[in-house]
DNA sequence: AATAGATACAACCGCAATCTA
DNA sequence: ATAGATTGCGGTTGTATCTAT
């Protein structure tokens, strides 16, 4: 059986904040020696704490590959998305997003980004719309949407096991097998359905970007430029889109098969909110707008990559850019070859 | 200026998985 | 095959800082 084990308290070793003379003995003594071998650590390095706490120190905060500051809107888009996808597997998320810890990343969702989803009224243990909060929203046909995404969230989930299982090298077809890689997994299931976009992404990036305010008399979401109620549609709809720096603009006419068309002439309004909002630049909203209009380059491409309301404003017709771009931060096949 | 409440983030704890002898 | 040691992970807590009164 799995000794317990021995606590900081027990063993009269320090914790609580690291001081920059512990962090500089552990720097320095890793740079000589490497990381590792975390229990004999603390006494070589002359730190009067315990491994674990070094280990934690080093991983979270102290590793030279650590970005630090504040999540930009692709991040922000990451974490939603593979959170839907994954739940609260904070390291599987944490590993397609570069220099950000679980920790951070844990953190980030459960101080901003769960209260921000609540406040549009979705439910981030679910990602789906809370019940009361927007009623149309709970249509049948939206309701079949649901269903249809959770199906495929499923199949994905059991994909990753399997390909889990097939790097591990352990899938010989007569070989019971194993248990998923994870606690309280559910099972997969038989059909890859290709999925709505997810109503969550759809509201985050109509309030990030400024497109929708709440109508507290009504509970319901409204954009400043029209009457749209935040309900699935096929009609036009305003759209916006995402580079790799975030904001990128909006655009009111109807998206085509590969995301956002030019921005329109609100965009100086959009600029605004953006900078007033979420604390964007100029400088960036000058890059954003350069590459939306373009619709050429990296930036470009990353926008129609992750521009995640394009099959909603399609209507939900099929978008291998949408889907696809889920599955390439789970390292999943949408092809399903196993 | 003082205080209370809210927020953000670092760090700890306990459990489970994995490794090793 | 097994027990003990080590590592990884996610939930939770503690504390510093910010903001409103």
């Amino acid at each position: 059986m799995t000794q317990p084990q021995p606590s900081s308290q027990m063993s009269g070793l320090k914790k609580g904040p690291w001081t920059p003379e512990e962090d500089q003995k552990l720097l320095s003594y890793i740079r000589q020696h490497g990381d590792g071998n975390w229990r004999a650590l603390p006494e070589k390095a002359g730190l009067q704490r315990c491994g674990k706490s070094c280990r934690l120190r080093w991983s979270n905060y102290l590793r030279p590959d650590i970005k630090r500051g504040k999540f930009s809107l692709q991040e922000e888009q990451t974490i939603i998305q593979l959170h839907a996808l994954l739940g609260n597997r904070w390291s599987a998320i944490a590993a397609h997003l570069p220099k950000r810890t679980d920790n951070e990343i844990k953190n980030y969702w459960n101080t901003r980004l769960k209260r921000r989803l609540s406040e549009l009224g979705i439910d981030p243990a679910t990602h789906k719309p809370k019940a009361d909060a927007l009623g149309s929203s709970t249509s049948t046909g939206n309701l079949r949407h649901m269903a249809q995404w959770e199906r495929a969230r499923l199949e994905a989930e059991a994909k990753l096991v399997r390909e889990s299982r097939r790097q591990l090298g352990s899938s010989s077809s007569s070989a019971p097998p194993p248990p998923p890689p994870v606690k309280n997994r559910n099972a997969g299931v038989a059909h890859v359905t290709k999925p709505p976009c997810l109503d969550v992404l759809k509201a985050w990036q109509r309030v990030v970007t400024g497109l929708f305010t709440f109508n507290t008399a009504d509970n319901s979401l409204q954009s400043p430029t029209s009457t749209s109620s935040f309900v699935e549609n096929t009609s036009p709809v305003p759209c916006v889109g995402f580079n790799n720096d975030g904001f990128v603009g909006n655009s009111n006419s109807k998206m085509g098969s590969n995301g956002m068309l030019g921005c329109s002439s609100e965009n100086a309004w959009w600029a605004e909110k953006a900078m007033e909002w979420e604390g964007y630049s100029a400088e960036t909203l000058m890059v954003c707008n350069a590459a939306n209009h373009n619709q050429q380059g990296p930036a470009a491409e990353a926008t129609k990559n992750f521009n995640v309301g394009t099959c909603y404003a399609t209507g939900f017709e099929e978008d291998d850019n949408y889907w696809n771009s889920i599955l390439d931060l789970a390292n999943v096949s949408p092809s399903g070859n196993y």
